[in-house]
DNA sequence: TCACCATTCAACCCAATGGTTGACTAATAT
DNA sequence: ATATTAGTCAACCATTGGGTTGAATGGTGA
């Protein structure tokens, strides 16, 4: 059994290195298979073979395997996961950058 | 110079352990010392106060001494910047949340 | 002054991450 | 048939992460 904590780590790693988000990214316009993922970056596809399987692994990407090469799309509910748990926290943030934008406007009420 | 994608990587990380987001969580209702934070959980007071330095390097977190104690408070500026980089799949899994709905309702149009 | 308290620091341990290379598997193209 | 291509796997390495313990720092209270 896997809780929904473990998902929420899982996930927030997963989306805490730039090459996996830079992934995302190009996985949010089109499926692109793991090759194509791995192009633009400076390490081996072995390497980049890996980031694709933590993607994988936190829910992130379904992969699809036709013959040899295997066709990745971004799945995005795990996504939404994290964004409900961020969304708890709204409230606050908003509050404070509510705060901050009045003291902007009128600086002299301090 | 701290990139914003470095940023990212440190709220991401950040988030992405439960023993810090539950210390978010209590945070989030008031200040806490470190010791007060550290005390729910069954690890050594000094493993907490890493815990706590990895959240205030994540920007998530202020601290101010007075005297031997040290005050903790959320700040949730970071987490706006992580639900702003979130934000922009939103379109992604709403459409995929609504199509799912509308399966769900209308299973025969498949 | 002296004991105590809140916290960090330093050294250490083990497991996980992020990368490499080389071998392997299996599908495709010539 | 053979060479090439897509991708994984396994072994390895260095770094980081999460935990421990014991000592150090520096306020506080009697």
């Amino acid at each position: 059994m896997v809780t929904h904590s473990q998902n929420l780590d899982r996930i927030f790693r997963a989306l805490g290195h730039p090459t996996r988000r830079a992934m995302l990214r190009r996985l949010s316009r089109q499926e692109h298979t793991v090759g194509e993922l791995a192009e633009p970056f400076r390490m081996s596809l072995a390497a980049a073979s890996k980031h694709v399987k933590t993607l994988e692994q936190a829910g992130l990407v379904r992969r699809t395997v036709r013959g040899r090469t295997h066709y990745c799309q971004l799945n995005p509910r795990p996504l939404a996961e994290a964004d409900e748990w961020l969304g708890s926290y709204e409230r606050l943030w908003t509050k404070r950058l509510a705060a901050l934008e009045a003291l902007l406007r009128h600086p002299e009420k301090e």
